[in-house]
DNA sequence: TAGATTTGACCAAA
DNA sequence: TTTGGTCAAATCTA
């Protein structure tokens, strides 16, 4: 009998399974910071990878066609009439969404009051005492529910070892448009870091050649002076100065004025691979001093102007940082395409 | 006053 | 029957 899909399917899963465990094996015994910080980010991708295959699959042994929200809730009729050509039957078992967990640690600095911003819009509508658990559980849905139809949820939940440590769940893709919210958004100061994520598509402006990203990379430098008086909760330790070239073997290096600040490019430029998709990446650079790892990139198109830095590790909290164009010295060849 | 949060009640899965 | 997840009315806040 032929397996056809399901074999491939099957051998995927145990693909990603093994090598999630290697991952998991390496980051438990290597104390290095920067091994340690992509080892979450490829813990993270292969998790959400697996939950999605497994919804995947779901949805194809099981037959229900999800147009709705599959939550137990909803009344649906089980039994649909035959007859009844705009009816679609919609599963009502929560375990077909989506579902991946990751921690987030929260500095005492900014207040126990658990992560909150992660680039979309959550409206809270519960909130539970977990047995077992010291504190309690936050329910969380999409803002946009309603507006366009999103049903993603995450629930976040305190670590009762760790009060800094947070536990959420997010289950559901969005499928909402939140950039399309960007304007409503922008007059919303409650969450200036929002719709940061958003790439470059088909725009002519932001299409450059090769050389001009090369030319990019060869002449970006980021002046971080007096950022930490323009922004109150900046806690970025960058020297005053850095600036990057491109050697031989494509690396960037960072050149800077404070030696305990080392940096390193990971080439992320992509061009796009057809004429229809303009996607691609942004200059991304990393860099690293004692304590943490660091990623520079820009803000991209709808935030034209600002640059951005975070970090986060197992053992220091997320810190984001902004910073304006005007302490960025670019190839004045290449302004134009941030202008 | 509109939108967000809180919280007790309800419902369904285990 | 227990417990987690969600609803919805009441309350809060900008």
């Amino acid at each position: 009998m032929d397996c056809g899909f399901n074999c491939e399917y099957n051998s995927l899963i145990n693909e990603l399974t093994q090598g999630l465990e290697h991952v998991k094996q390496l980051r438990a015994s290597n104390k290095i910071q920067e091994l340690d910080f992509h080892l979450q980010m490829i813990l993270s991708s292969f998790e959400k990878s697996l939950s999605i295959l497994n919804w995947t699959s779901a949805s194809v042994t099981q037959t229900p066609l999800l147009v709705a929200p599959p939550e137990s809730s909803i009344s649906v009729d089980e039994n649909p009439k035959s007859d009844d050509q705009d009816f679609i039957y919609v599963s009502k078992k929560r375990k077909q969404m989506p579902t991946w967990s990751e921690q987030v640690r929260v500095s005492a600095e900014n207040g126990y009051e658990g992560p909150t911003d992660d680039g979309y819009s959550w409206r809270k509508y519960g909130q539970k005492d977990i047995l077992g658990a010291k504190y309690p559980r936050s329910y969380y849905r999409c803002t946009y529910r309603l507006m366009q139809n999103c049903w993603a949820t995450k629930q976040v939940q305190r670590s009762d070892d760790d009060p800094a440590l947070f536990e959420i769940t997010c289950k559901g893709s969005h499928t909402c448009n939140q950039t399309y919210n960007c304007a409503a958004a922008a007059t919303q100061p409650k969450s200036p870091e929002k719709h940061k994520h958003k790439k470059h598509a088909n725009n002519p402006r932001t299409t450059p050649s090769n050389q001009m990203l090369a030319n990019l990379q060869a002449n970006l430098r980021v002046n971080t002076n007096d950022l930490d008086k323009k922004e109150a909760t900046c806690s970025f330790p960058f020297s005053p100065t850095f600036s990057g070239f491109v050697d031989e073997n494509l690396h960037f290096q960072m050149s800077q004025v404070d030696d305990n600040l080392v940096g390193r490019y990971s080439p992320s430029f992509v061009s796009p691979t057809t004429p229809e998709s303009s996607y691609f990446s942004l200059p991304t650079c990393q860099m690293n001093d004692s304590q943490r790892i660091y990623n520079v990139h820009h803000s991209e198109s709808d935030l034209p102007d600002l640059f951005s830095a975070n970090t986060s590790s197992t053992s220091s909290p997320i810190i984001g940082l902004e910073f304006p164009l005007e302490h960025v010295e670019l190839d004045p060849n290449f302004s134009d395409f941030f202008r």
